[in-house]
DNA sequence: TCCTTTCACTTGTTTAAACATGTTTGTTAA
DNA sequence: TTAACAAACATGTTTAAACAAGTGAAAGGA
């Protein structure tokens, strides 16, 4: 699949940057010499780099040069801060995933519901209740709540597998942004129960609430991701505009 | 002081959409109308909007337009989500801050505290600790260690105000990006006594460690921020590239 | 009526060029 | 020797133009 100019630079320059073709703190070939060894136009390179800055990957220095800042983030925990499904992340930390379906339902949205999640009153959805395992240890217990005239066909047995790869592959989707809100909760019997926490341990643990929008603008996804707080670790880049 | 032309635009939209001048879910002015109403190059408006996707305002839809999803937060928490300072975030949210020293000293960084904190060894810091109020209730227990190289002068009664006030006017430091990672942790006898939590009710707490470079590509502060887990909200949005 | 084609309009990608501004280094003049 | 200047080179901003690709509605034909 062929992909743009920009993205195949951007992959090639991240790449190199992990694999410490640059050491940390040193700085990087100039725009004219990627532009040469990349044989495009300096916008194009500049967008590569872009992309490199927003991730915190490089820092850009007018008049010195683009410095590598990137440090390889330590594996010892299930991390996020991409638009990514559990599958993605664990493969990326070269962990062994499983998912449980605890329950698979469908209604419409009543007031509460749609004060708390974004989705319009009387909105068809899928609610489905998930556990994922790492390496044979619950980790999130996954409250999701879908559109159902945007992801029709759900079933559980997508459900166990990944409804991401589902909504990608077979209906086409392209998922573009997602607006989340982490906060740390006390934890509920359901999650003592389910990730087997014990509430003399940790009264309380990381929730992620995120509503996902699709490429039509359709905010199709609420989900709300109960974390075990030893477990949770969400990496961000903040730049300053 | 005049700053470049795409960030006044994307100032001026944000404040529109701020302001409900474009509804939720409605579509803002093309590119070519906006390009007529602020009398720019397509590229400059381009930028400016990409900057409001980021942001998580908009959404453009090829094809289409740029759609405004923009939600405004609920006010009831302290939220960050940007570079910014105590000082900044509180006003933004309409809050009066109040900042106490609880400690302020330097030393040299040991093996363990390079390791935690990515400075090299040796090196001078100023270590502080304080105590974040808002409207009179302390919320935020920050642990800041900053570079005495590239923050001299740094005192007690700087850091009773604003220490980014100090860096940014002071001394002319551009703060560029800052590296975060969110964890939840369990509280510790001084977060109890400082923070007024009873390991009762709450027993553990939000964590934002931060390293944050400067425009000369030095990483000048490590910082821990330890949050009151019922008033802290972190907002974030991802973006799919 | 219904389907297809076309066209106008939308955002997305890429190139090229010019000028602005910050950094470094080497040269020149005091 | 030192200070000032200039040149070379780095990234930052802005404009212009062309083509690609997705959307939707109007036009036209069966």
């Amino acid at each position: 699949m062929p992909k743009s100019i920009y993205e195949n630079i951007y992959r090639d320059l991240k790449e190199k940057i992990e694999n410490n073709t640059f050491s940390y703190q040193e700085l990087l070939p100039s725009e004219n010499t990627l532009i040469q060894t990349y044989n495009c136009s300096r916008n194009t390179l500049r967008r590569a780099v872009g992309l490199l800055v927003t991730d915190g990957y490089v820092q850009t220095i007018q008049g010195k040069g683009v410095r590598n800042i990137y440090r390889p983030a330590e594996q010892t925990a299930f991390t996020i801060g991409e638009i990514e499904s559990f599958q993605e992340s664990a493969m990326r930390n070269g962990q062994k995933p499983k998912t449980r379906v605890l329950l698979f339902t469908e209604f419409r949205v009543d007031k509460n519901l749609a004060l708390k999640t974004g989705f319009s009153e009387n909105a068809e959805i899928y609610y489905i209740q998930r556990l994922h395992y790492l390496d044979e240890q619950p980790l999130i217990l996954n409250h999701n709540y879908f559109l159902k005239e945007s992801v029709p066909g759900l079933t559980k047995e997508i459900a166990e597998n990944s409804i991401y790869n589902y909504l990608e592959n077979e209906l086409n989707m392209t998922i573009v942004n997602s607006k989340r809100i982490i906060t740390v909760e006390k934890i509920t019997e359901i999650d003592e129960k389910y990730l087997k926490l014990n509430a003399k341990d940790y009264n309380c643990m990381a929730v992620v609430s995120s509503q996902t929008f699709n490429s039509s603008g359709i905010m199709f996804e609420y989900t709300q991701s109960r974390h075990r707080p030893d477990y949770f670790r969400f990496y961000d880049n903040a730049v300053r505009k």
